[in-house]
DNA sequence: TTGATAATGATAATCATTTTCAATTAAGGA
DNA sequence: TCCTTAATTGAAAATGATTATCATTATCAA
């Protein structure tokens, strides 16, 4: 596992605990995982690296732990079309901070970008603010995210 | 089935037939049933609703032919995030048009709403110009939904 | 150190979606 | 209308991701 295994492990303590949670070395070992990629993760791919350093922790312990973590909010679950999650610090724990995909629909890479956030923003404020009165529906969250080709997939 | 299966089964045979398909009992009534109906349908959905008047038809044979009209263009496939793809009419082929989707994570009700697409087309436009240019990736489709709780799960 | 209980791992079960393959059918021309 | 042929279908089995079970183990506040 990476080198900033220990901080990790202590400033999710606090969050865990106060969720009626434990510190476990799954958990550890997951977070550090998603917290040391640039890529999104599926559940088998987080298994497998953890797999290497700890190879008794079992897949079903690693669905478990992402669904937890996904529930507190500290991890996010994506569908880019392939047929299984895939998974990421979300936005306030990842160094990425607040971004979207470009999702190529030949071979599914997934492309990070965080431009125009500002026009983003503006958009959403307006948006948000008219759905959510008109049609009552307290939004948490929004989901936008760009299909198309990619560059390799083009040549 | 509803009224306008003749019609529908008129325009969409052309379509049909320049992709190389047949126009065949199954999916005409497959879009017959999207057409009649405003909700987001499973593929289970489409099967049982066509079942009733076609007691022959496989759930195999629905999905085939969702998967074909998906490729064509005439139906999109939705992850609403409940474990089971829904379908709808796309954009050009339905009543509702362009729109995007408000979904409850609480109850998994989906609203549809086309409000404020003049900001929408505003923001996508620049947005998909820049982003196309940086990342040389060549846009196709947009999704944008907006998670959170509907009115009657707040109570 | 200990007790209550959260968490785990091996396994089996679910469940949506696909694959297989032999039988059927749509469509265009004779 | 009749034929030919390739597309389409249905039943059944297979797949593959995710979840449920349950006996065992680990965490952590007291
Ligand atoms: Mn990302
Ligand atoms: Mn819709
Ligand atoms: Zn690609
Ligand atoms: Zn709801």
């Amino acid at each position: 596992m990476k080198k900033n295994s220990k901080q990790n492990s202590r400033w999710m303590h606090g969050k865990f605990k106060c969720n009626g949670y434990r510190m476990t070395k799954a958990r550890e070992a997951i977070l550090d995982i998603l917290a040391n990629t640039k890529d999104h993760l599926s559940a088998e791919d987080i298994y497998l690296a953890i797999h290497k350093f700890y190879p008794n922790i079992g897949l079903t312990t690693v669905y478990r732990n992402l669904e937890m973590l996904v529930n507190i909010g500290i991890v996010v679950k994506f569908d880019f079309g392939e047929g299984r999650s895939k998974y990421e610090l979300s936005d306030h724990y990842s160094e990425k901070g607040h971004h979207h995909h470009l999702v190529c629909k030949e071979c599914y890479k997934v492309i990070d970008y965080s431009d125009f956030m500002k026009d983003e923003l503006n958009f959403l404020k307006n948006t948000e603010n008219g759905l959510s009165q008109k049609y009552n529906f307290e939004i948490r969250d929004h989901l936008i995210q760009f299909f198309g080709i990619c560059e390799s997939c083009r040549k």
